[in-house]
DNA sequence: AGATTTTTTGCAAACGTTTTCATAAAAATA
DNA sequence: TATTTTTATGAAAACGTTTGCAAAAAATCT
């Protein structure tokens, strides 16, 4: 095909046709109200015509900004981010902006070529998630001085900006939800906290709530799994077939939870009377899945809507600036899953 | 920040310190093998310590490719969309393409804009999710001859290549797999089927399948929703507490099938002997869930490498051919949320 | 009406690349 | 060694825009 590709109308045309110059016409498009009347129709009706789209990638080599921002996002599976880009990508429109996606297919190694490609492309900003990546990253993108966005996790001391709920703080209600229905033996299943750290931020929480109640659990009540309903229901299963098992369970997050409150049915106990399951992040299902699922909403579209906000801030901004962080609230969504523990069937 | 932006190293910066002309810095960028090795090093050695990154921008000003691929998707929240977006993005990435999304907000009305934008970028070719499209979109598209594929959707006469699954077979699928099981009183609930052809083609199948065996379903038993879990539960309550309650329901995709069996087991029917409940998609959960739902597996990862493939092939292609199909296959996933009618207790 | 200010317009240079063409250097052949 | 062929290099033009500057036109003020 690419030897057919039709000649596609210039900006040269347009002034041809229209009978001006290329310089008017470009200002036509770009600050449409500082041209005359008269010429700007001539140039409407000529574009038109001419069926003329403006190249944008020729703009840029005049030092005009791209209208474009790279994200990378470590999975799309995992519906949340989804939610994210949604909300991104609504508010983005807004302001004309299109976006670019990498995924990092988990492994925040592929990072740098995304990021690098992104570069390349001349992207007016760059999404991240998340406040853990390579530090040849960073450098790169601080070298270029790129307006650079964290976002999901609120980091207030973190070096570049961010937007997004605080982990720890997360985890430590979900936790303390469990504590206040009076359960005291209370099991635990993290995200993999090795490899990130949205994880290991609500491991942190949660433990520091149980700990200060003096409710530690013992370490094969505090169990890892990725975050996926397999895995996640595997270890979930491990977890409940334990002589001992607890009364409750707090999740690293919703599908951790979904997947536990499956193992539990599957094992013949009934949620909530044999056993409270409490998740993270309101995931889509949470609400009418039978129990439906006590849990805490992370608004995430909310949070792609301020992110973009921010980016556009930090795009038009004259001067760099300290980093700013935005912290977006949660919503406890208490639900059918948990109970308190004088209501359960002994 | 726009102010202080740095400037950057270019193609020059490194040619006057490699000692060299731009000319053959930039052929040792683009096909390395064909510059002298003394000089390649030199280039090379440049380049690093001058961080230098070339500008793709710049670059397709002279008639080559830019390297980006657009997308515009209805939603990015249906997780099966999201698996697809991850089978294309790992493909094309080893292209080297990077991939411009956009979402419709599942409102097509918001296509033309995307494509507009994505055309401004200068993309190398464009895909969309099925084959239901203002032909406004078309129309622009063919008169850039820009590659363009439409998948997810098989469609073995449609105007522009497709690659994707047949979903008409794949809805007589789910439905004949109920009658074989002896269900002869099948309820239907669809996608809504007036804005999108995927849909709607389920629903052609399903129906072509139950009017061969004389089952079609009375006009109650027909029932339209919405693609979201909320609106997919209300709709199956209704179905269900109808005096008259079929013996097995088909669903238009597995976000439907989780609402209905979730519907069902909130009015205390046991799934599946009071009710069998036939998906579509093999979502992410349906193998996990109690019972586990009986469904097809769509391929979406596969679907999106496919789809990366063929769509480097059209831009590689010197010439315009006429548009080619693939048909992606499916696969039976029969679990436990459908029985035989015989099963059932009365 | 003339002088002054403001707004609108056009010319030409610039942006960072690629690419054509000519030439110089190297390699192969005679 | 002389000649031809091949390969590697550089100079300069081109790509489709934006933008600084100056000229022209229009609006405002005496």
């Amino acid at each position: 095909m690419s030897e057919s590709r039709k000649k596609q109308a210039t900006i040269n045309d347009v002034a041809r046709l229209a009978k001006t110059s290329v310089s008017t016409v470009s200002r036509y498009f770009n600050r449409p109200d500082i041209v005359g009347k008269r010429i700007a129709t001539r140039i409407e009706e000529a574009a038109t015509s001419l069926h003329y789209i403006r190249n944008r990638r020729a703009a840029t080599t005049r030092g005009h900004l791209s209208g474009t921002i790279g994200m990378v996002v470590p999975t799309l599976e995992n519906s949340i981010f989804a939610e994210l880009i949604e909300g991104l990508i609504a508010q983005l429109r807004q302001s004309k902006q299109t976006i670019l996606i990498s995924s990092n297919l988990n492994d925040v190694g592929n990072e740098k070529d995304a990021v690098r490609a992104f570069v390349e492309q001349g992207v007016d900003g760059i999404i991240l998630i998340g406040t853990e990546h390579d530090s040849a990253v960073l450098k790169l993108l601080q070298s270029r001085q790129l307006p650079v966005l964290c976002i999901w996790n609120y980091a207030y001391d973190f070096m570049i900006d961010t937007v997004g709920i605080d982990n720890a703080e997360i985890g430590y209600r979900a936790a303390s939800h469990l504590v206040e229905l009076g359960h005291r033996e209370i099991g635990c299943i993290f995200g993999l906290s090795g490899t990130n750290d949205r994880a290991s931020s609500r491991k942190t929480g949660i433990l520091r709530c149980l700990e200060e109640q003096e409710l530690t659990p013992p370490t094969h009540w505090q169990l890892e799994t990725a975050y996926d309903l397999r895995s996640a229901k595997t270890i979930a299963h491990n977890l409940l077939s334990q002589p001992e098992r607890p009364s409750a369970v707090v999740c690293g997050n919703d599908v951790i939870a979904f997947a536990t409150i499956w193992a539990a049915q599957s094992l013949g106990l009934t949620v909530p009377t044999d056993i409270s399951i409490m998740g993270i992040g309101d995931f889509q299902g949470a609400a009418e899945m039978n129990p439906a699922l006590s849990t805490i909403r992370i608004p995430a579209h909310t949070v792609g809507r301020l992110s973009a906000n921010r980016m556009m801030e930090l795009i038009e901004a004259e001067t760099t600036q300290a980093p700013r962080h935005l912290k977006v609230d949660f919503e406890m969504r208490i639900r059918q899953s948990t109970a308190p523990y004088r209501a359960m069937k002994k």
